[in-house]
DNA sequence: TTGAAAGCGATACCAT
DNA sequence: ATGGTATCGCTTTCAA
């Protein structure tokens, strides 16, 4: 067995309690002189103190718990990595969730998260149902939202303005010059990356009064690089008179990119593709990609700043809403 | 706070021993009637059995560490997703530690791990040091590496025999007639993704008498796909009468297709072009990449299997070598 | 400056 | 079938 603070004690004669004082360097309660021979004792025994029975006493695991609908994704494992950062700086560790893996799991989760008894919870990218609403509340511990957010329930999230961002991919198409503009979308039922990026779209095509009564948008369930190539030959399909399309993310304009070489159209020549998310793809596809940008890193590290920001002040925790920008690559051509 | 295994047994006037019992469902020790009594006490309280305490006197987390380097590489998020499947659907946690994020906080992450008493350790795809070594065996608890391996330190693998994958990829360009073969490799002082693959390609060239006295390979730090783009870049300036190449990563192989389209030069029909991993992006590609899959997400799984087994029978474990495969898709030519 | 002892929330052995 | 209690490894009063 390891060593435990009996040990260390015994061995340095003088008794846990003193231990226990030189391992938090509690102000004072010791000389010097016992400082070192505990010092020594705990090198040479190799005494590592158990956490596990720290937490129980102190009620603080310094462990928070993550949940992500498929950790692979490119755009979830640039989150993490930003939460990761942050957290083991903070001296916490974190315990990942796979949430879409099989079945409905997340509530299983949430209860695991619970008995484990982790401080704080990042809830990531996926709707809030009610009843992980409920769930989470129950466990007392502060949550906050990455990349998703919930009207219903109030809990703090840190996310782009989906709109916004949308409404600046658009617009900048119109700057450079194109005036029949469609868009490939994710699933519009969707709240978060759904809709909001569909309206932020055509506000910006009205705005500019280029919105004609049939808008080319054309919808997918998900937003994969298979349903882009797909919603990019329909697209074309409808109209054959669009200069530009905005996608909805990065792999869905890869996607449309495929697409559209296939069909020997050339892009940027004949027809332009701004992209969302910059992820890692974006500036390894051919032509490398323009798309509006998320600070993926940084929001999962605002995100777990704001969680310990929470878990310290005790107070509710602002919402975050982080800049969008628009990379510039080579799959737009001004008009 | 939350309600205690207390609360339930004056809730339900048992004592806490009962509670315990029925709790984990031991055989016996209590009548039907008390059970229905204790149900509804916890059903009652929302009374949730805490992990921490039950870690304390079973010895027993029910979590394991998983150390990568960057967690946000395509090729580790699968293996993080196989993992993370396997270890929730047998009732763990897993914390996961970027070791590349910081400096060398490799040991530190370890020394965390050791402190919160997880049960077991996947290492993942970063070379094994002794100092790492000792810190592991220190714990004292099952460790499997993954997508790396130890000649010197006997613990057990699961990966890929890269020297054979590699020896398949140039074989396979042979096939398919090239006869001029260059290689786009990573460092060769790395003796886990670096060295067997470039031995496994000279391997390759010199069964079917193609050696040549100075073998076309070059070598990068990395497998990013910057550095598949200069090195294709040199590659090409050092013969322009190579057919086709091998890329040690899929990111490198894509960064080679990138150079060679801006200099012009059609892959397949100019040259062909092969990678290794099978991660997204090959599909993604322009042309889609043939490529050398290693099953990762299965490689994943089959790591936590074994961790598991080991802590199961606490045997020590036998390395799994992992089939490799060709996935032929369009970056490779018949000659 | 130091130590004894009371918990933290469970489990499991020993009685009853 | 049940309850009392020691115990897990540690922190933290309270006394000395």
């Amino acid at each position: 067995m390891n060593p435990t603070i009996k040990d260390v004690a015994k061995h340095a004669n003088v008794s846990i309690a003193t231990v226990s004082r030189i391992l938090n360097s509690t102000s004072a309660g010791y000389s010097e002189g016992t400082k070192k021979r505990v010092k020594a004792a705990i090198e040479e025994l190799g005494y590592k103190p158990n956490a596990v029975a720290r937490g129980l006493i102190n009620n603080k695991t310094q462990t928070i718990g993550v949940l992500f609908p498929n950790v692979s994704g490119m755009v979830t494992s640039e989150l993490l990595h930003g939460i990761e950062n942050v957290t083991h700086q903070l001296g916490h560790s974190v315990i990942v969730c796979n949430t879409a893996s099989q079945g409905k799991r997340t509530l299983d989760y949430l209860q695991l998260l619970n008995e484990k008894r982790v401080e704080g919870i990042l809830f990531a990218s996926e709707m809030l149902t009610d009843e992980y609403y409920e769930a989470i509340k129950d466990m007392k511990v502060p949550t906050v939202l990455v990349s998703t957010k919930s009207q219903k329930h109030l809990l703090p999230y840190v996310k782009v303005d989906d709109q916004d961002a949308a409404y600046t991919a658009a617009s900048y198409l119109i700057e450079k010059g194109h005036r029949k503009i469609g868009m490939i979308s994710g699933n519009p039922d969707d709240m978060i990356a759904g809709l909001p990026r569909i309206e932020g779209f055509q506000a910006a095509l009205r705005d500019h009064g280029l919105l004609t009564e049939k808008p080319s948008v054309f919808s997918a369930e998900g937003f994969s690089y298979k349903e882009g190539m797909e919603m990019f030959k329909k697209l074309r399909q409808e109209g054959e008179d669009i200069t530009a399309v905005f996608a909805a993310s990065d792999e869905m304009a890869v996607g449309a990119i495929a697409s559209a070489y296939k069909m020997n159209i050339a892009v940027p020549n004949d027809i332009s593709i701004i992209g969302y998310d910059n992820i890692k793809i974006s500036e390894m596809a051919i032509p490398p990609l323009t798309t509006v940008a998320q600070p993926l890193r940084e929001m999962g590290e605002k995100a777990a700043e704001l969680l310990f920001e929470m878990l310290k002040t005790g107070e509710d925790g602002q919402s975050i809403i982080m800049p969008h920008r628009i990379v510039e690559r080579e799959s737009v051509k001004e008009l």
